[in-house]
DNA sequence: GTTATCCTTGACGTAAACGTCAAAAGAAGT
DNA sequence: ACTTCTTTTGACGTTTACGTCAAGGATAAC
């Protein structure tokens, strides 16, 4: 909590290896979202080194990845969080996206709390019916 | 609630383009589920028939790509929704990865909740600097 | 200063999930 | 029976999201 461990926290910067490792990706993954504007690592000559902000944005990205939306989609989100660098009108336009995005989000967090509710039905079935067919309970 | 409602709803049988409709997706596609075998529609003569299982796997296969499965996790999972066909050996592996499925959805909607929070907080954010910046509040 | 290691930019390859024709066979209306 | 519409089976094309070399430049270790 002191400024020193603030300030390696805030300007650490990782090489790419250590950013692989970090977010077990390979190398050619961070360079491609590079390529495709999802990160900015800044050079130090031609080597690319990886601030909180692409800690940030990777963090961002394979939450994203998880829920299914695509580089693109979440590209479109990301300015959300950097919102500082663009001009009002491109805030505007990402804010209204990210309401969008937020209303889906929780649309498909209720089918998904339903889709569980059925597995766990089906699980059931199965059980019950695989108990009836003589399997020994301790496997289950 | 009658015989011959339910005996046409659970006998009715639908042409391709039926069944498009009903999951607006292309011929393409489903004759792609087939050849992926995550759909079994019958035949008369060439054409084919998808019958109330195929629609029932229709729901789910629509289900699992919202939540970012691949067709061929979708596809194992399938079978827990079709066990009278299988064998009690087979059934059990579909039932052990069932009960991961399960688990892993679960947690991805603790995780999608986390996120739909923090999307929360940096749209507010987001909006309280639009507006500082002087934008109008009926646009937001 | 040179050897070993890391990193860079191409460039081609690949798996998943379809799209998009083409040519022909079936079914349906009249 | 004739036309029209639907459907079928290939087969090649496309997009997304990387994997996988190759060849060379940059850094670090000694």
């Amino acid at each position: 909590m002191n400024i020193i461990s603030t300030k390696s926290n805030e300007d650490k910067v990782n090489t790419i290896t250590e950013m692989c490792k970090l977010f077990k990706v390979s190398a050619r993954t961070l360079r491609f979202y590079e390529s495709k504007e999802l990160l900015f690592p800044i050079r130090r000559g031609q080597h690319r080194l990886f601030t909180k902000s692409d800690r940030g944005r990777m963090k961002l990205i394979m939450q994203g990845k998880r829920f299914g939306f695509s580089l693109e989609e979440i590209r479109q989100l990301l300015n959300l969080y950097n919102f500082g660098d663009h001009r009002t009108r491109q805030i505007k336009q990402t804010y209204q996206l990210g309401l969008k995005r937020l209303s889906s989000m929780e649309q498909q967090k209720k089918e998904l709390g339903l889709a569980i509710k059925d597995l766990k039905t089906q699980l059931q079935l199965c059980k019950d019916m695989l108990l009836k067919r003589g399997a020994d309970s301790r496997d289950l």
